[in-house]
DNA sequence: GCGCCGATTGACTGGTCAATCAATGGAGGT
DNA sequence: ACCTCCATTGATTGACCAGTCAATCGGCGC
């Protein structure tokens, strides 16, 4: 018979906190909190986490690695930068469609909250707007883009329209159940894309 | 002789928590710290204001008032969608130039802290997107720009490609040397306003 | 059985601040 | 001179919570 899994309490951690933050947000969330949802101790969130943050920081850097891999991914696998840009919005809509709580917790809490808690990361961050500039650059001398738009602009034009529109979703401020996702980011693909390309 | 200006003390107190908020973050920032900064006793912060919360409040309200009249502005003088849109990214651009600490803000502690603070605002902030909104709609409807867009889905990622442009500047993920705001408005507007013109 | 050691528990402490409030100052009015 | 009213002061209080730590548990090797 299979053991019952080792029920690790580490993820159990995680993904508790996970649910507590996208509730409560990250400041409103006593240590307690966690463990309380956890079904765990106060004092073993500090035997596997160093404090607070940790939490907060494993769950961002397990996530954005992620995404710096599926950008690296979408730039070798696609043909047009298009393309290219249509699987690097594929990816993170899916991760929101997939962990919607997650991805909450993740913009929220540290992409969107650079003076915060984002500070420490803001260089994780930049490297994914990097990766999608270069994938803008390499459009431009192919000539499928247009060469006047700086291509760290572009960039974070695209990443914060899919952002924003993350989080109209996630506060309700667009019904969810109005469009469905793929369509959304088709027409947003569609276009940025075309505002990149020569008239 | 004209008088010495009142010294309008809660005006003192609402510009020192600017600095202070855009220097340490609505957080970190204790009430003392307003008060030393505005060269005042701790107990007249509570005397002009209920909270420490509320001074942020009347920061925010002051200043997307007026972000709500430009936008109704912009509607009513412009001639064409893609001027009025080019009129609203002036209308931010220009404030964040005229006061980038205010902005700062305003951006990271309200529009971009739905979960936590900004909660008490998503009627005010969504009221400019669909602001927004009834100028891509209309402009569907005299046919300059097409019609399989959402007009809330373009509104929003117009907002949000702006919030993030300016977002790069405040933490320096874009060097703001660079590019100067007219010409990173201009390649906003030109771009996104492409994107949703007829092709 | 016994002893070792990491996992687990939760009461407690120390420090931090938001908010209160009683006291003071000083500008008009009479 | 005296009084009233309100701006202004800053010490104090009370709540809250992150992080500590000493105690217990329980699996495993011997």
């Amino acid at each position: 018979m299979a053991q019952a899994p080792p029920a690790d309490k580490r993820r159990l951690i995680l993904d508790a906190a996970v649910r507590v933050f996208a509730r409560q947000g990250f400041h409103a969330t006593r240590v307690s909190d966690i463990a309380d949802e956890a079904g765990v101790a106060y004092g073993l969130v500090y035997h596997y986490f160093s404090s607070k943050d940790e939490v907060l920081n494993e769950l961002f850097i397990e996530r954005w690695s992620l995404l710096l891999v599926a950008i690296e991914e979408a730039d070798k696998t696609a043909a047009t930068p298009r393309e290219k840009l249509g699987a690097v919005a594929t990816f993170i809509f899916d991760s929101y469609r997939h962990d919607p709580e997650l991805m909450k917790v993740i913009i929220v809490e540290v992409t969107r909250a650079a003076n915060s808690f984002g500070r420490t990361h803001l260089e994780e961050i930049r490297r994914a707007y990097e990766s999608i500039a270069k994938i803008v650059d390499d459009g431009q001398a192919s000539g499928d883009f247009r060469g006047d738009v700086a291509p760290m602009f572009a960039s974070m034009s695209f990443y914060g329209a899919i952002e924003q529109l993350l989080s109209g979703w996630i506060f309700g401020t667009i019904p969810a159940s109005d469009t469905d996702f793929d369509q959304a980011r088709d027409l947003l693909v569609t276009t940025i894309c075309d505002g990149l390309e020569p008239r």
